[in-house]
RNA sequence: GUUCCCGUGGCCUAAUGGAUAAGGCACUGGCCUCCGAAGCCAGUCAUGUGGGUUCGAUUCCCACCGGGGACACCA
């Protein structure tokens, strides 16, 4: 059971006319008429006009003329009211009553699953996230979990099989220098509830300790060589403090609803890694250059091509790993546990050509699923003027700053509008409505985009927002509990005079399949963020303008289950976008 | 120098090459004895410049202008 049959029969029976003609196939889509109110598909007659072999005169008036013919030839198919053919478009007018309740009669058949698509059989691996141990999250790496879990989302829906990933970054200088700084003022000391916070505020000390504090940066140094030298008591406190990051970081992704299936850590393929460059070297794809040069691949000058690929540092002069030393076997590790159709990597933009590197090395290496590698880049997160986030310059906002203000912010609209709610209940609302606020603008806009945060924005719980959309759950929630609504799966008959609200939001109802279809295809959320907004401005058009509970019988049942529908395909767009609906708010 | 991305009303954004370029914020004025006003209604204002492809360009191609990023031992 689908929704979109009579489109393949019409298809069907306009390649005859084609034929019968001596036109040629394929040359007519249909799409929404664009002025709703009436409700209908259309089909631009241009494409086949122009290619017409036989055509006379301008292309719009034989557009205009097939049209004509095309409407005469067709007759009124099965389910539409009415055709015309008007500049140079055959439009088709739904039988609205009887589509109507078919979308709607759909929609409850299929419940939480209305959207979804069938099982595609691909096997696909998103990596996202990728935080560093023993620092803190901020607002540029809310983007990243944001539009990762809502791609692997939309993915999964869409019928692909999803694995999620998350390659954490847990050596390095930041987390020596955490380290040593525990050990020399915090030895002993244990995290609070608020592991991250606590974490945050060790790393922010040590960082400073070590940009002024006389001895510090000696003392790390010293430090860094008693790990590189296997002191058994600093890889206890590692694994134990990395833990507690990790353990913090779990907070977070089930404050976002953010999961994973695989966690790497750059640990276990650092030794990995310095294998393979001496693999790569007896491929003869590599050049030595240690001890004064370090190991490089120059891969313009194996392709022959000019300043496009670059030169490909693989190993540092002292023979340490480097970012690609590790990237390289974890590509392979991933292939090699899984059998994946496509590995995506959900990285800033600015690592476009690491990535390129990386792909290119891997097909010279001879792993013919190098060209299933895609690099899902997106613009990072600035501050009002230009500012990028940085640590060192103080211009970051912690994600707890900001997921705790937005939450107090919340909670005392919450506690105004819903005084006799429990406090716990009144907390989880207005944690819903925080996060969903916090989350609409990371991925509303184009992936490309350069999102630039600012306070007052992030905190706006009015116009185009998640609360917004949250909102129209909560009244058409509101309008389901007082109609006493049970038995949604009855048969809906919309047997009267439809208004012009109430076909508009059956036909963005009746989209979201094809809306998704498409955000899976491009990789692209804030499709679907920019119609569950239009949806809600849809449900919130017909709730001003259509009374439900207080009209005749056979109106007010054919309303209830509209207001259903409509829920039910609110809360999947929303759920698509890893944005939760409360009841009320 | 090479290359990638962005340029739409005062600000932020939307529009598989298709019909009259769609919203939000801000501003002004209305709407709660009527299913929840985090809402609704009304009003002013826009495709960087110049070419090209096309029946048709915000969308594709070329050049330019403006902004941002990347380009050998950070990740």
């Amino acid at each position: 059971m689908t929704l979109f049959d009579e489109q393949n029969d019409l298809i069907q029976r306009i390649d005859q006319f084609c034929l019968e003609r001596g036109l040629p196939k394929g040359k007519i889509e249909f799409r929404n008429i664009p002025f709703s109110g009436e409700w209908g598909i259309a089909a631009p007659l241009f494409p086949l006009a122009a290619a017409d072999p036989n055509k006379s005169g301008p292309v719009p008036q034989h557009a205009q003329n097939l049209a004509e013919a095309l409407k005469d030839y067709l007759g009124l198919p099965q389910g539409f009211a009415r055709s015309e053919a008007v500049k140079g478009y055959l439009n088709l007018y739904y039988e609205t009553s009887q589509y109507a309740a078919k979308v709607i009669d759909y929609v409850h058949f299929a419940e939480h699953c209305y959207g979804m698509a069938s099982l595609s059989g691909k096997t696909v691996m998103v990596e996202y996230s990728n935080p560093n141990t023993h620092k803190p999250l901020h607002v540029g790496h809310l983007r990243n979990v944001i539009l990762g879990s809502s791609v692997c989302n939309i993915l999964e829906a869409n019928g692909d099989k999803v694995i999620r990933a998350n390659y954490i970054g847990d050596i390095g200088l930041h987390v020596i220098k955490w380290m040593c700084n525990y050990e020399m003022y915090h030895a002993g000391e244990e995290p609070p509830a608020d592991i991250m916070r606590w974490m945050a505020d060790l790393y922010s000390e040590a960082d400073r300790r070590f940009q002024d504090e006389p001895g510090f940066e000696e003392a790390c140094r010293a430090y860094f060589g008693r790990w590189d030298a296997g002191d058994k008591d600093i890889e206890a406190l590692w694994l134990k403090t990395r833990q507690w990051s990790m353990d913090g970081f779990d907070q977070v992704y089930a404050l976002l609803d953010a999961r994973f299936d695989r966690i790497y850590f750059e640990s276990d393929v650092e030794e990995s890694g310095k294998v393979l460059v001496e693999k790569i070297l007896e491929l003869g794809l590599a050049e030595d250059g240690r001890p004064e040069n370090p190991v490089i691949i120059d891969l313009d000058k194996l392709l022959g091509t000019k300043e496009e690929y670059r030169v490909a540092v693989i190993l540092r002069s002292d023979g340490t790993s480097l970012y690609a030393t590790k990237e390289l076997p974890l590509a392979i590790m991933k292939f090699e546990e899984y059998p994946l159709d496509q590995s995506i990597y959900v990285i800033d933009v600015r690592q476009s050509l690491h990535m390129k590197q990386m792909r290119k090395v891997l097909e010279l290496m001879g792993f013919d699923w190098a060209d299933k590698i895609f690099h899902l880049a997106y613009e990072i997160v600035n501050l009002p003027g230009n500012v990028t986030m940085s640590s060192r310059d103080g211009t970051v906002v912690l994600l707890d700053d900001l997921i705790n203000e937005a939450t107090e912010r919340a909670l005392s609209i919450v506690k105004e509008k819903n005084p006799d709610l429990s406090l716990e209940t009144q907390h989880d609302i207005a944690e819903m409505v925080a996060i969903g606020a916090i989350k609409y603008p990371m991925i509303s806009r184009e992936n490309t985009k350069i999102v630039t945060f600012d306070w007052d924005s992030a905190l706006d719980f009015n116009g185009q927002s998640a609360p917004y959309i949250q909102y129209a759950c909560v009244r058409a929630n509101s309008i389901l509990k007082r109609g006493a609504v049970t038995d949604t799966h009855a048969q809906t008959s919309f047997d009267y005079e439809l208004e012009p609200a109430e076909v508009n939001l059956i036909e963005h109802i009746s989209r979201l399949p094809q809306e998704l279809a498409k955000a899976a295809k491009d990789y692209k959320p804030s499709l679907i963020a920019t119609y569950a907004y239009d949806l809600a401005k849809a449900f919130n058009d017909f709730y001003n303008q259509c009374p439900v509970l207080n009209t005749e019988a056979k109106i007010k049942a054919a309303r209830l289950a509209l207001t259903s529908a409509a829920r039910i395909t609110i809360e999947n767009s929303l759920h698509l976008l890893g944005i939760k609906a409360p009841q009320v708010m």
